[in-house]
RNA sequence: GGGCGGGUAGCUCAGUGGUAGAGCGCUGGCCUUACAAGCCGGAUGUCGCAGGUUCAAUCCCUGUCCCGCCCA
């Protein structure tokens, strides 16, 4: 049996369309998923979609708003049709748009999370834990969202710094003429304050202990209590007002002294009765109201501005109220601790490690889970309510309660909905079938791998690794990668009008039509300044991006470490991504023309001829750096590669090397030379477009397509990752290349400098003392007469090192480990002094600075007797390579001034 | 307040205890029958700052200043 590989897609969510950071999971998840498929396994990339309760719920609350109506006018059932066939309409927008990147997931079995059988898995999850008193109800304070009119967990709160002010008031002590003076940043809770607390130590408040103090607009009084806790004597007046009602802190010390718990807000955040004549006021406003009531009566005590910090929705961005509350709620610390040791223990591997700590830090102080939201669009909560109020978790309507009950009628289903959450912490093991016992299951479960953004590590991670342990007894993946990206240097966002969409990337996009989409309704102008601010390098772009197409946004996408936490994507990256694209179609389409009607024989000897045998070590060298850079979840390793590779190694110089063999003239045709050229080159050309696949999935198999190769399956997806079972480097013809590709750079440059027109044709001297480097640069004479252009007819001469040399020649030096190489280029008439006194002198110059950094080096006391034998003595070899290159550099600076 | 990450060529980013790299940009020369979206060359950095460890630090340690993110 094959082994498998299996990837879970976080499931977008079902309201988007595409953005950057889907395009980058895709491309990452995707370029993951075709390795592994190459490398012979069962490849299982789960994809799906996510019903994402509140961001769905708002999206049609809003379309409805624009009728004039709320989600009560159509109750209910009305409403939840209305979200159904709005998601039908426009959601899987992204799965749509995710084919154009070229994600090939398993698309048959893609899943969307309030799907029957996801549902079923979610009410089975919930009935498990409510048995294993996992799950329970409880009236407690929670994060209340008086917009949404709901309660969200911890995760879902951004806690935001404004600069607000520290009001002070005063309350009369009863029965007396004395005052008391707190400072608080919310006056309006005052309304339901219960108590006045100071630390028993301070002094000044000592007399006043168990005093109580009248409330200046309700009818009660309140008392005077001590509490270390709560009061810091040094901050504010030392007296701080106590509303166990609506503040955490407040709350806690409420219990410590059985405090009452008065809640002054109704659900959309209004005063209720509790207010007195506050009543029916928004937050605001009472604040406001109190404020001037307080000064009013002779209370108010002045204010001083402070910073304070407010919690926000992450959805709505409403300011959120601790509210008491009765919601679900899912006991985390015991599976907390055994997702904890699932990274512990290694079972789970968190790459990169880092954030391995910020995993830790929350699964160890995490907290209860509510998981109940006053909202309509998910999976309602499976427990029914009686007549008598008595509440039941089942996975049915309960058929009857009682007597006189005929199928249930006096249940009722709790109106809650989960988290949305709650069924992606499912969504590993629910897609494959559970609770079922299935064949998928057993096959495919746990995962392989998970990858995804760091901003979801606690929201879907953690809860997965949780539910995964408690419901399977398995970590849900064994490595799971911890990272990735936002988008730009700043986060994308509406607001900054740097929105990117990736469709534009890869079908090309003005910038007018870009900036309307990115700042709606904004002035133009103003839209393109921020934009061209976001990406400055997109501002040279002229008016617009071109088509990149999908290959070139991967491409550039993939290059980027996905273990950083910013990825700032830089158009200019993805324009070179799609030079290369087009470099590559060109290449192939000259190796085409190379190969003409040429066909891969099923066997083939070796190659002899250097330039071949290079090649294929270079294959080799290549996929050793690719493969590791998949296996390290480095693919910007991989994708780096594959451009160094291709471009500056099979085009630069391969491609380059093979024209005179293959294009010879009549007196130069070689038959065997040129067959096991060809087949090197469709053997080279084809693993190349193999090793590119994963990351370049659409040009590679275009052009693999039209090139010649042995059997092979349909499509290059299919085909095997190339291994060292196919190419292996070969060390000797590295170095022996590395020799001539040096010679011929020499030689080049001294053309460059001194501005040889490129039809003229120069000639060349080798001088070089070593007998294997005479006879390589010999037999590499072909290479080297056509890559500086000696001319066919003109033979290069050697020549002993340092001997006299003609006018009108100049030289570079070659250091080798054996010797330095003279690279005599005859300029005839063409040498200009001052250009050759200053190519000299640079050439000269690097020299002695090498030089100087070594003999510092040597020279640095400990260094001889310290350092590593291979070290020293790899210094004393470049030094001495350096001294001879210095010295035949000092006659070719005399020889320069004579010219 | 706690935690994490980052500060490397003009820009976007790699990288390593042993003389600093890529792409783009810049620059000189080339319209060479694969590619001007290209080819052949060239220049460019006291690797945030200050100490320390080491024969040797951009890399390890300490401190410090900026930038960003997460948590409280």
């Amino acid at each position: 049996m094959r082994p498998v590989y299996v990837l879970p897609m976080p499931p977008p969510n079902v309201t988007g369309s595409l953005h950057m950071g889907h395009a980058l999971f895709c491309t990452l998840q995707d370029a993951l998923s075709r390795f592994h498929r190459m490398n012979g396994k069962n490849v299982l990339w789960q994809p799906g979609m996510d019903h994402a309760g509140i961001a769905t719920q708002t999206v049609v609350e809003r379309l409805l708003a624009r009728e004039g109506k709320t989600r009560f006018d159509l109750g209910r059932e009305t409403f939840v049709e209305r979200v159904w066939s709005w998601k039908v309409e426009s959601g899987g927008r992204i799965q749509q748009q995710q084919h154009v990147l070229g994600t090939s997931a398993d698309w048959k079995r893609s899943k969307f999370t309030m799907d029957p059988d996801m549902s079923r898995a979610v009410t089975e999850a919930f009935v498990r834990l409510h048995e294993h008193g996992l799950i329970y109800r409880a009236t407690r304070l929670i994060n209340w969202d008086p917009a949404q009119r709901t309660a969200l967990s911890d995760l879902e709160v951004d806690h935001e710094e404004i600069n607000g002010e520290l009001f002070e008031f005063a309350y009369r002590v009863d029965g007396s003429d004395e005052e008391i003076v707190v400072a608080t940043t919310r006056p309006e809770t005052m309304l339901g304050d219960t108590a006045v607390a100071v630390h028993p130590d301070d002094a000044r408040y000592r007399h006043l202990h168990g005093k109580r103090l009248v409330h200046p607009f309700v009818d009660r009084t309140i008392p005077i209590i001590t509490d270390s806790i709560l009061v810091d004597p040094k901050f504010g007046t030392g007296a701080v007002k106590v509303t166990p009602a609506h503040d955490f802190n407040d709350f806690a010390t409420g219990k410590r002294h059985g405090l009452a718990e008065i809640n002054i807000f109704n659900l959309d955040g209004t005063v209720n009765e509790n207010g007195g004549s506050f009543a029916g006021l928004d937050r605001k406003r009472a604040r406001t109201a109190v404020k001037k009531a307080l000064d009013e009566k002779g209370f108010a005590r002045g204010s001083k501005p402070h910073k304070l910090t407010v919690p926000r929705s992450q959805r709505s961005g409403e300011i959120l109220e601790p509210m008491l509350s009765t919601q679900w709620f899912c006991k985390m610390g015991d599976m907390a601790k055994s997702a904890l040791d699932a990274v512990h223990s290694g079972r789970t591997q968190i790459i990169p490690p880092e954030w391995t700590k910020t995993y830790n830090h929350f699964l160890e102080n995490i907290q209860d889970w509510c998981i109940s939201r006053q909202l309509w669009w998910g999976h309602q909560i499976p427990a029914w309510h009686g007549p008598n109020g008595e509440i039941v978790v089942a996975r049915e309507r309960p058929s009857e309660c009682g007597e006189g009950d005929e199928g249930g009628k006096g249940w009722t289903q709790d109106p809650d909905v989960l988290d949305t959450w709650f069924s992606s912490a499912l969504w590993p093991f629910s897609t494959l079938g559970w609770p079922n016992d299935t064949p998928a299951l057993r096959k495919f479960y746990p995962a392989s791998d998970l990858e995804t953004g760091y901003d979801i590590l606690f929201f879907w991670v953690a809860r997965m690794m949780m539910f995964g342990i408690h419901f399977t007894g398995q970590p849900p993946f064994k490595l799971l990668h911890g990272l990735i990206v936002d988008e730009t240097g700043d986060k994308m966002s509406k607001v900054k009008g740097n929105v990117i969409d990736p469709l534009d990337l890869i079908h090309g996009v003005t910038f007018k039509d870009m900036i309307a989409k990115a700042l709606p309704g904004a002035p133009e102008a103003e839209a393109l300044a921020k934009f061209k601010k976001a990406y400055p390098s997109a501002a040279q772009m002229g008016s617009g991006f071109p088509a990149f197409g999908a290959d070139a946004v991967r491409h550039a996408l993939a290059t980027y470490p996905p273990s950083n936490m910013r990825i700032a994507l830089a158009p200019k990256r993805v324009e070179a991504s799609r030079h290369f694209m087009n470099k590559i179609w060109n290449a192939t389409r000259l190796a085409l023309d190379l190969l003409g009607d040429y066909s891969v024989p099923l066997t083939l000897p070796p190659p002899r001829d250097l330039m071949n045998r290079w090649m294929r070590s270079r294959v080799g060298h290549a996929l050793t750096v690719m493969r590791k850079g998949f296996d390290e979840f480095r693919i910007d390793e991989a994708a780096n590669e594959a451009y160094r590779f291709f471009w500056n190694e099979l085009c630069d110089w391969y491609l380059e090397l093979i024209k005179p063999v293959l294009r010879p003239s009549e007196q130069e045709v070689d038959v065997l030379l040129m067959n096991e050229t060809r087949a090197t080159l469709s053997l080279s050309l084809e693993a190349a477009l193999r090793l590119m696949h994963p990351i370049i999935p659409y040009v590679t198999e275009e052009l693999w397509q039209r090139l010649p190769k042995r059997p092979a399956p349909v499509s290059i997806s299919l085909a095997t990752y190339p291994s060292a079972l196919e190419f292996t480097t070969d060390a000797t013809a590295d170095r022996e290349m590395g020799i001539v590709q040096s010679v011929i750079s020499a030689a080049r440059t001294i053309r460059a400098e001194h501005e040889v027109n490129r039809h003229a044709e120069v000639p060349l001297a080798v001088r070089c003392n070593d007998n294997a480097t005479i006879s390589l640069i010999r037999n590499r004479h072909r290479d080297i007469s056509f890559l500086v252009n000696t001319g066919r007819e003109q033979a290069i001469r050697f020549e002993p090192l340092g001997g006299p040399r003609e006018p009108g020649t100049t030289v570079s030096i070659v250091p080798t480990e054996r010797g330095p190489i003279e690279v005599v280029v005859g300029l005839k008439g063409l040498v200009e002094p001052e250009r050759e006194r200053a190519r000299v002198e640079r050439e000269l110059k690097r020299i002695e600075k090498d030089l100087a950094a070594l003999e510092k080096k040597l020279g640095s006391p400990g260094f001889v007797d310290k350092a590593p034998r291979e070290v020293i003595d790899e210094a004393h070899a470049q030094q001495h390579a350096l001294c001879e290159a210095r010295a035949r550099m000092d006659t070719a600076r005399a020889l320069a001034d004579e010219l």
